[in-house]
RNA sequence: GAGUCUGUAGCUCAGUUGGAUAGAGCAACGGCCUUCUAAGCCGUGGGUCGGGGGUUCGAAUCCCUUCAGGCUCGCCA
């Protein structure tokens, strides 16, 4: 469905040309003076010094060809040349109709779809899950499900961080502690076991305690680094170890990022890259793209445009061994070689900015992407606590995910039953969902590139811009539906009727940006912008709900149509909390 | 030091890509429930848009300069 600024516009640039001005000058935006009008045209100003005619006259010359418009009720040329617009309540009323009937609710799917790879999560295995991958998670998903919507082909990579020392440090420890198990034994040679020598909790306490030991145990690190050496060169017991390791984390990790309705629709990590690795890096030494520095193997990717140093990409240490660069770039070859995206989008910390733009340029440079594949970097900010530091526990540790999330939903549970009286388990139920939409909302409805300050007890609030709020929108609305349809009336039946007050238009203006409003969100990767949105559309909302006595109404027509307007309503808002990665209860 | 991002009400944030009188929420104060969920709605107060200069009909938005803070600056990821 075309959008309803694209219809004014079009109104627009045939009043401009038949009035003998450009089209381009036609441009309508909103108004931000909704006490004078609902859209507004700028475009005669713009005009003024083209024609060398004064502002005000041109806006009167064009306004004079919009009187017999059927989408306006309202033109007026203003000083110093702007062009109020009011609509035609029925050409809005019939809008919406439209909009109810569309499947998608007005939102059109691409017309050429694109394949996109949304590179986002990036937890370590063995690691468990905490508040640092909190945004990659609700961004990146938000992403994924808008691009969805918009009929994209959205596949979300997970990107485990399943490589390197930390590995080695593993094996080494269960080797300390478990010497007798048959993959430290060289001389096997039958198949290992099916069932790993640890638990999840167990995986959890093995690499802290590692990590900490090789810091001060310099013999443990060196142990360390050769097991990871062994591990990366083919030996069968800790290659079955990793097996191990990445089994029982993932599952973990499955069920962690369940909790935050996340989902991937690949489980690949940094180890998924190393087959691709020799023989790309033979490949940039024989073409010439790398040279040796210093004893390492880079690549130049400075430009001429830059204002900056960007120093060369470092492909292979003078060890010889691959790094994070490389293995980034592998990741490149084998997303081209299995799923030939046409874009990627990495929503990653903004700090690793430099490196991804390294990794983008090495990888054009080098020709591991043609010209048309898309490489997007999504930097979101640091999720800091209220003194505006980064996040911590109270004891200034780094807080676990699930703990985070049960504080959460522990609060919530609290709000509820301390305002109304509810079934116990019920609100347990309500509160999982109450509490999911506080997190996510309260992230989202930042700006994604900028840090932001994780309030709890003002993103679990239920006043203002917060997820609550919106969920609380939505519920009502439901009763409302519900109590009519227990009274015997339909829901769908009817059809929606031109507004009959202010607060009506003001929410069917509102109804009738969404898919602009979705397009625009998803080509700015900004699902802040749907926050916005649907916090304007509430408040719009509960505005009209209060001005209007929607089930006492005797008109039956147009208690019928109003119904219908809820529905959409609810239908839209649901549809962009989807997006943005959660959902509303029935009641609340 | 270089680069980069940020700076908007007491606090937390928007600001439709240069438009009219800079907006929300929280906090403060006042009003509205025998009627669809008051977890709501309505109103009041609160601003040198970090400072200074410029570009033009018009700037929070673009350019220059300056101040403050964050982050990044080759073999960690």
């Amino acid at each position: 469905m075309k959008k309803i600024l694209d219809l004014i516009t079009g109104e627009m640039v045939q009043a401009f040309t038949e009035a003998g001005y450009d089209a381009s000058y036609a441009k309508v935006s909103l108004s931000n003076r909704p006490d004078l009008c609902e859209y507004q045209c700028n475009g005669a100003m713009a005009a003024a010094k083209a024609y060398k005619k004064a502002p005000i006259m041109i806006a009167k010359d064009v306004v004079a060809n919009l009187e017999k418009s059927k989408v306006f009720s309202q033109v007026a040329a203003v000083n110093p040349g702007f062009i109020n617009l009011k609509l035609e309540d029925e050409f809005l009323a019939e809008y919406l109709r439209q909009m109810q009937a569309d499947e998608n609710l007005s939102v059109e799917k691409a017309e050429h779809p694109r394949r996109i790879m949304i590179d986002y999560g990036g937890p370590n295995v063995a690691k468990p899950l905490h508040v640092g991958h909190l945004r990659s998670a609700i961004i990146g998903e938000s992403i994924k499900r808008m691009g969805r919507l918009l009929g994209h082909e959205v596949i979300g990579d997970v990107h485990l961080g399943d490589w390197g020392l930390q590995m080695g440090l593993i094996i080494t420890e269960l080797k300390e502690r478990k010497p007798e198990l048959v993959y430290f034994d060289d001389s096997y040679e039958g198949e290992y076991p099916q069932e790993a020598p640890f638990t999840i909790s167990e995986l959890e306490e093995i690499y802290p305690t590692a990590s900490g030991k090789s810091k001060k145990d310099e013999a443990y690190k060196e142990e360390a680094m050769q097991a990871t050496y062994l591990l990366q060169h083919g030996h069968r017991g800790y290659q079955a170890v990793l097996k191990h390791i990445l089994e029982v984390s993932v599952t973990d990790l499955k069920k962690n990022y369940e909790r935050l309705k996340v989902s991937f629709d690949l489980w690949k990590g940094e180890s998924d890259a190393q087959p691709y690795i020799p023989q790309m890096v033979e490949e940039m030494k024989q073409k010439g793209y790398a040279r040796l520095d210093d004893g390492a193997w880079v690549v130049d990717v400075k430009e001429d445009s830059d204002t900056k140093e960007i120093p060369p990409c470092i492909i292979l240490k003078s060890d010889g061994a691959s790094l994070y660069t490389t293995t980034d770039l592998a990741t490149i070859i084998d997303r081209m070689q299995h799923y030939h995206p046409d874009e990627i989008i990495y929503v990653v910390d903004k700090r690793q900015e430099m490196h991804f733009i390294q990794v983008f340029r090495c990888a054009r440079k080098t020709g591991l992407v043609e010209e048309d594949t898309a490489l997007k970097f999504l930097g979101f900010g640091t999720m800091n606590g209220k003194d505006g530091r980064p996040f911590k526990t109270r004891e200034g540790g780094v807080m676990r995910l699930e703990t985070l999330i049960q504080d959460i939903n522990e609060e919530m549970f609290k709000k509820i039953t301390e305002n109304h009286e509810i079934d116990p388990a019920e609100a347990r139920e309500t509160a999982k969902l109450v509490g999911l939409a506080a997190i996510k909302y309260g992230d989202l409805s930042n700006q994604a590139s900028k840090d932001y300050v994780f309030d709890v007890d003002r993103f679990t609030s239920f006043e203002g811009n917060t997820g609550p709020y919106i969920l609380y929108t939505i519920v009502r609305i439901k009763s409302i539906l519900n109590k009519y349809q227990a009274g015997g009336g339909k829901v769908g039946a009817h059809l929606i009727q031109s507004p009959s007050g202010e607060s009506e238009k003001a929410l069917m203006l509102e109804l009738s940006r969404f898919n602009s409003v979705m397009e625009n969100a998803f080509e700015e990767i900004a699902p802040h912008k749907i926050c916005s949105y649907i916090y304007d559309l509430s408040n719009e909302f509960n505005h009209f709900y209060h001005e209007t006595r929607i089930l006492t109404e005797e008109d039956e027509e147009k208690k019928a149509g109003w119904i219908q307007l809820l529905a959409l309503t609810r239908d839209v808002l649901e549809t962009c909390i989807d997006v943005l990665g959660f959902e509303a209860p029935e009641k609340m």
